[in-house]
DNA sequence: GTCTATACGACGATAGAC
DNA sequence: GTCTATCGTCGTATAGAC
């Protein structure tokens, strides 16, 4: 399931249709994208989409595990890791953003998808990750680098502006997204820090020059 | 098309519609929509719906002129009003979260159909919506209250937060909706300002106790 | 203003040849 | 692995009675 093309091969056909399919969805979303619109665009007839995925859902069900898999396993470990919550919490976001935005499938539109009861397996998976947010956030705020904000807010907040990046800066390469990550994890971090000039300071012990 | 229930007597069954259907909208998206879902949750039979409006469209066409309006008029007084650009940009913010969130009708699903070329008509007010919003940022940065962020980005972040903001609270009572409005206009005009401590004074110049 | 009946195009998906 | 042909369903919208 991972890495089906790491050798110079170029993507595979099953890795065309998701990037295809993932650009679509996110310009007219999931139910206004027709399995025929995704067939035209990775150049081949509606029903050999079929060949390679079981149905038009199982499409969405592998971006929806590409979107949460990794980082809900990078979120889970910095969420328990020591040391400071708000760098922690940065180091996190950035890799976050930087993984969104390198991505060679658009992932915006899938969260849209989460609320969805035909992919409720997926659900259980995010609010794990909203979680692992949340708790950094409370953690920040309880050692005093962060102000006394509601951290259900602040978690909120923070979600879609990473929803609003990726929406507008998908498939990047990799100084770009590094540079997007970094500016986000940065405004993210700023606005919640009690003394703002401590973020150079956290940047760099979140390892960023 | 303003104001048809004024007087105590409900809302009308146009009014019902628009309310069922943006509920919906939200949940499910535009396409994935039915209109029979809408006529069952207003309680009618489908072919009823086209008695109040021509078609699906133009019921998204009649939220979106809700959702763009107002708050484009507001955010255009703002942009060339004088005084302090950040207290304009915290008053803005203020009123447009609240409009948004007393709003009788859920105008989260808005924002996504504005790509759509079927809805193109709309564009040019949300651009001008956008230019606005950027326009106070950009002065805010001008005279010093503002880091030195970039107006785009930390625009589309707002834009995002507003977004995330009213997916989860609309049709607020008042005081509700006052108390979401303050703490996103707070949350994100602190984001952004050079000396956070200055955030109580911008309040209270915009008119907040 | 709401109903029943229905047109008819687009949808996701399958069958089977090559 | 891709094709053509096609199935059954559901979508929006219309016609016309009450």
């Amino acid at each position: 399931m991972v890495n089906e093309s790491t050798e110079m091969e170029g993507p595979t056909t099953r890795q065309r249709i998701l990037s295809e399919a993932s650009a679509l969805f996110a310009q007219k979303g999931y139910h206004g994208t027709s399995t025929r619109e995704i067939a035209t665009a990775v150049g081949i007839q509606q029903p050999s989409l079929f060949h390679h995925f079981e149905s038009k859902d199982a499409i969405m069900s592998e971006l929806i595990n590409f979107d949460l898999d990794q980082p809900l396993a990078v979120a889970e470990r910095e969420a328990v890791a020591d040391g400071s919550p708000a760098v922690r919490l940065y180091r996190y976001l950035a890799w976050d953003v930087e993984y969104l935005c390198r991505s060679p499938y658009n992932l915006s539109p899938v969260q849209m998808m989460l609320s969805d009861p035909v992919f409720a397996e997926a659900i259980e998976r995010y609010e794990r990750l909203v979680a692992a947010r949340q708790s950094m956030i409370r953690d920040a705020i309880a050692v005093g680098e962060f102000v006394d904000v509601d951290p259900t807010f602040a978690q909120q907040a923070i979600t879609w502006m990473i929803r609003g990046t990726i929406a507008t800066a998908d498939d990047q390469t990799a100084t770009q997204a590094q540079e997007t990550a970094e500016r986000l994890a940065s405004f993210a971090v700023r606005a919640l820090l009690r003394d703002p000039d401590k973020l150079d300071e956290i940047r760099d012990a979140a390892g960023f020059s």
